[in-house]
DNA sequence: CTTCTAACA
DNA sequence: TGTTAGAA
């Protein structure tokens, strides 16, 4: 498929998709005029990618921190295992903060009924 | 009409 | 990232 389908089926801009290519986080063959050809497997790799930066993984490491999952074929490092729990790390955090926002939301809510029916 | 590259009020 | 220009 081209660039235009792939966007469609996963949401991601035209300009995202060459953008990751760009980081090596996807790869496209060319056809004779120039075109990206894109594999049906792009799709999830591409949902993977966005799901990567949904969770705050600077796109620009992601190639360097899954290089099992993306062109490199090098074994996995024992640095690259130290990125993947320090974004385990970070994520935890982020789900924290999130735990502690709705906290304060219940709050809210709770008081703003009492004053609704007061 | 779709995609490509390069560049920026 | 969006968007835009000019070309294929």
């Amino acid at each position: 498929m081209r660039i235009g389908e792939l966007s469609r089926r996963t949401g991601a801009s035209v300009r995202a998709l060459r953008y990751y290519e760009q980081q090596g986080l996807l790869s496209a063959t060319r056809t004779p005029g120039g075109h990206r050809e894109y594999a049906d497997s792009d799709v999830d790799k591409v949902a993977l990618v966005q799901r990567l930066i949904g969770a705050g993984v600077p796109s620009a490491k992601m190639a360097q921190i899954f290089p099992c999952v993306f062109g490199g074929r090098s074994k996995p490092t024992i640095e690259v295992v130290a990125d993947l729990c320090e974004e385990r790390e970070r994520i935890n955090g982020m789900i924290d903060d999130l735990l502690a926002s709705r906290a304060i939301l219940d709050d809210m809510i709770t008081d703003a009924r009492v004053a609704a029916n007061a």
